[in-house]
This record gives structure tokens, sequence and C-alpha cells, in this order.
RNA sequence: GGCGGCGUAGCCAAGUGGCUAAGGCGGAGGUCUGCAAAACCUCUACUCAGCGGUUCGAAUCCGCUCGCCGCCUCCA
């Protein structure tokens, strides 16, 4: 049983799904007004790592990530470059699947984009204005907080503290100060869609609403989203949702926690941002995914190069197994995992069934890789069951989208093949030196080379 | 001011009522080795921010104090 902590309730509860067997999930994409930085990384690993594990345990599981294409920042930004806002969102969506894709992240089975679902939104708004929940004023149209008594309830806030907050910004036309718009009526130089309230475009929220409900129906299963979203994005996009169709939204709520640049959140508004294809010059993508996953997904996390250079050490000390494997399995015959193999899935399975606990399943790893570095080790006898390890290890790193390039298999190019005979010649000739140097030349060339008993290893130097 | 979260070894990080407080990095010693590296073995928190309380028993529950972070405004 897969337990999940939900921020609705605020505690960790079991998973049912509301049809058996499948999994319907929504996770609220990026704004593409610019490159996607680590915190960004982060989100979409941690999701992706959720629907590959789901996906393992058997469910059917529909993954909708949405890419949020129009808005305030894009329109002025497209201005300032003199570009349509459709061409500037464009190149930024292409960015962006560029970036995840060098991530390891696996593609949504839907990524719809709002600037595609407008008439999605206008049907949804027509609902909220005409059950009362909304209404228009002079091209807008707004959402009435009033009209929906359970508002605040997923992010904990109650209706008077969010007055007293006093940042909400004062709009004579609105109702309540708390009312939030539906629809923007259009401003000049601004693209606009025709409505029946007039031109205008979307707001932020109803975008969500209107493309998680298009594909997964008007309940579905999980919504997912950096923390930062639950309010007021979350809160308002569940509110639109429920008024108008009075059926519960989504039942799980899931949020991940922040990046830190330092003591303070990576943000594209605060400027402290890294980003991902910065970031993918000097790292793999399996070292940086270590990273991540080496944190519960809800906890902060502050980015520091020195972490992830140590996430790149304990890496190495998987992948060398993976490169043994392979060395073995060019002779070995195939065996069946043996008993002291088999420990390992579930308690891998058990970390990740309480709230996709990667970091404690990552434990189980290392300690599987420790179990397979000593049969290794300890000998001739019965390399076929090293070789079904391996294997199985690979296979549970799989579930965490490690090892999912073949890269980190990829034997040596033929050019280090030559020099490593080189060296063996020069080493059974007692020509240490020059033995030494080949060695510093295939180091040069990415490759580790270590005499062990059974001859030299040979291990790409990770990133 | 309101809401939420965090504080565990030199560093990172699981664990949230009861066997020896996971795992990683780093460090120390040993075996092995032409050297090196890796691997393997051993060691590296009598203690979980502090102080009280509940309990037969708490890192885990409750209260208070201190420190840090997020949200309340666009944000993953």
């Amino acid at each position: 049983m897969i337990r999940i902590s939900n921020t609705m309730t605020r505690t960790k509860e079991d998973f049912v799904p509301l049809t058996p067997g499948e999994v319907r999930m929504y996770v609220c994409g990026v704004t593409v007004y610019d490159y996607s930085h680590i915190g960004h990384a982060r989100f979409a690993m941690v999701f992706d790592v959720i629907r590959r594990y789901l996906t393992f345990k058997g469910y059917r599981v529909t993954f909708v990530r949405n890419y949020t294409d129009i808005d305030d920042r894009i329109i002025k930004r497209a201005n300032d470059g003199g570009v349509t806002a459709r061409e500037f969102a464009e190149r930024f969506i292409t960015a962006e699947r560029e970036d995840m894709a060098s991530l390891g992240v696996l593609a949504p089975d839907i990524d719809p984009k709002a600037t595609e679902h407008v008439a999605e939104m206008i049907d949804l708004i027509g609902c909220l204005v005409a059950g009362g929940h909304a209404y228009p004023v002079e091209g807008d149209v707004y959402f009435a907080i009033s009209s929906f008594p359970s508002y605040g309830r997923l992010s904990g806030k109650n209706l008077d503290d969010l007055l007293a907050g006093a940042r909400v910004e004062v709009d004579e036309r609105k109702r309540d100060p708390r009312d939030f718009a539906l629809w923007k009526g259009a401003k000049p130089g601004e693209p606009s869609w025709d409505s029946p309230w007039g031109p205008g475009r979307p707001g932020w929220h109803i975008e969500c609403s209107a493309m998680a409900m298009k594909y997964l129906g008007a309940s579905f299963d999980l919504h997912g989203g950096g923390e930062d979203l639950i309010f007021p994005h979350h809160e308002c996009e569940l509110a639109q949702a429920e008024a108008c169709t009075g059926k519960p939204f989504a039942r799980y709520w899931i949020h991940n926690g922040m990046v830190n640049m330092g003591k303070e959140k990576m943000s594209k508004s605060l400027g402290n941002t890294l980003s991902i294809r910065e970031i993918v010059k000097r790292h793999s993508p399996d070292t940086l995914r270590l990273w991540v996953l080496g944190t519960h997904y809800r906890n902060l996390i502050e980015w520091s190069e020195e972490r992830v250079e140590e996430s790149k050490r304990a890496l190495e000390r998987l992948t060398r197994l993976l490169h043994d494997a392979a060395a073995v399995r060019a002779g070995g015959a195939p065996a069946a995992l043996p008993p002291t193999f088999a420990e390992f899935r579930p308690r891998f399975e058990k970390a990740m069934d309480d709230d996709f606990n990667t970091s404690q399943a990552l434990g189980v790893l290392f300690d599987f890789g420790r179990a397979l570095a000593d049969a290794r080790d300890r000998g001739a006898g019965n390399p076929g069951a090293f070789v079904a390890g391996v294997d199985e290890l690979v296979q549970l790193s799989r579930v965490l989208g490690l090892f999912g390039g073949g890269a980190a298999m990829d034997g040596p190019p033929p050019e280090v093949q030559r020099l490593l005979s080189a060296r063996a010649e020069a080493r059974a000739r007692r020509d240490f030196k020059r033995g030494d140097e080949i060695r510093d030349e295939i180091a040069r060339l990415g490759w580790l080379v270590e005499d062990t008993p059974a001859g030299p290893r040979l291990t790409p130097k990770g990133r």
C-alpha cells in the first residue's frame, strides 16, 4: 500500500485511486518566459519519479503537465524582443523540452498549452458565471470568493486572515478584495481571444482547472506542483473546478519543497537562478538526480556544488558495479537472482511506498551495492549470480530514473582499448614507467584504470 | 501579524513511541598492490537545537524558548 502526504489533509494517507489499477495525475508545469532552473529540475525529477514508481507498481498512469504560455511577463518580454507572445513562448517550450530530456525526465503523456485551451476556459468561466460564482465587470470576470465557503481549505487559510494580510491588491471594481481574475479584458498591444465578456485573455488559475478536467475528468487522483503554488494558485484552481462541477477535484495534493540559493529560495523573480542548461554542462543527469533524490521531496534543498560533487562520488560506487557486470556478462552464463540478493527489492518498495521516500530507497540501493561488491570480490564462484544481482540493481535504479541512458554502461572506445593493451604489454615487461604514462593518457580520455586480481578494470570518470 | 515547515555525527540526510539512530561524502587503521586506485574488514552520534512535561519507555507525543526557511504578491 502506497502512502502519500496529502497537503489537503496534512496527513499521510493510504493511496486509493478512483479507478482500480489506474492513476490520473496532473502537475502544474512552468510559465515559459525564461530558461528552466534547478528548482524546476528538482520539481520535474520528483514527479518523474512518482510517475515511474506508480507505473512500476503496475498502475496505468496518465500524466499531464501543462505549459503556461500566456501571461504578463511573456507578453512584456515578447514585446521587448519584438516577437509575438506565441513565438516567444514557443521558444522556451522547446528549450524546456530539451532541458527535461537532458535530465532524463520522461515526457508527460499530455503536455497541454494554455493558449490552445481558451475555449475550455471560457466554458468553465461561463459555468461559474451561470452558477453565481463569478461576475463580469467591464470586460474582466472575477471569481466570487464569498460563493465558495471552503476557499482556503487547501492552504489552511481562513478568509479573514487573507483580508488582514493587506497584501491583496485593491481594485474598486471587485466586490471583495480577495476575488481573483478568471478573465482579463484586453489591453492595447496584448494578444486576446474573443469571449462572451469581450476580447481578453484568461487568468492564470483557470487554465489548470480547465485542462486538468479536460484530460482527466472532473475528479482525478493526484495533483502536484511546487509548494509555492499551494496559495493562491492551487487554492483558486480547486475553487473554480469544484464551484462549477460540484464534484471533488483532485483527491491527493502533492507538493515538492524548494531549492534554495544560499538561504533564499531560488526564483526567477529574485534573479538568483542557475539554469538547467548551465548545470548539465558540469554534471551528468544521474549525478543531479542522485543529488535531488537524496533529500525527501517535501524538504528544502540548498543548492551546493559541493553536495553535487559528493553525489557524483557516491554514484561512481554504483556505476563501477555496472561496468564490472558488463565485463563479466561477456563471458558468463546468465543466472537466476540468488536468494542473498532477493531482500533488496522488497526493502526498496517499502521505502518508496512510504510517501516516495527516495532517500531511504537510495540507502537500500547502496546496501545492495555493498553486497554485490562483496560477492564480486569473494570470487570466481558464481559470476552469473553477480550479473543477475547487478541487473536487479539496475532495474530498481531505473525506477528512480537512474541509469536510463545507456551511457553509464557503454564500454570504452577502441582507442582506450588499444592503450589498455599497450599498457598490459609494458607492464608485462615490468616497464612501469611506460605503463603509468599510458594510464595517464587513458585518464585524459576520461577513463580510470584500476588493477585488480582479475586484471585491469576500466571505469568512465563521471561528471 | 496569520498559516506551514525545519533544527539528527566534521558535512549531507533517513528515521517520528520500544531490537545495535539507515545511507552517502569526508576521516582513521588494516588486507591487497610495482605504484596508484578500487574493493573488502574495522572504527568515526551512549545521542537527536535547548529546557520542562506525558509515558514502564521519546530523536519520535505535548508545552515553552532559541535559530533558520517557505507561503500570505508572479513563482516549481
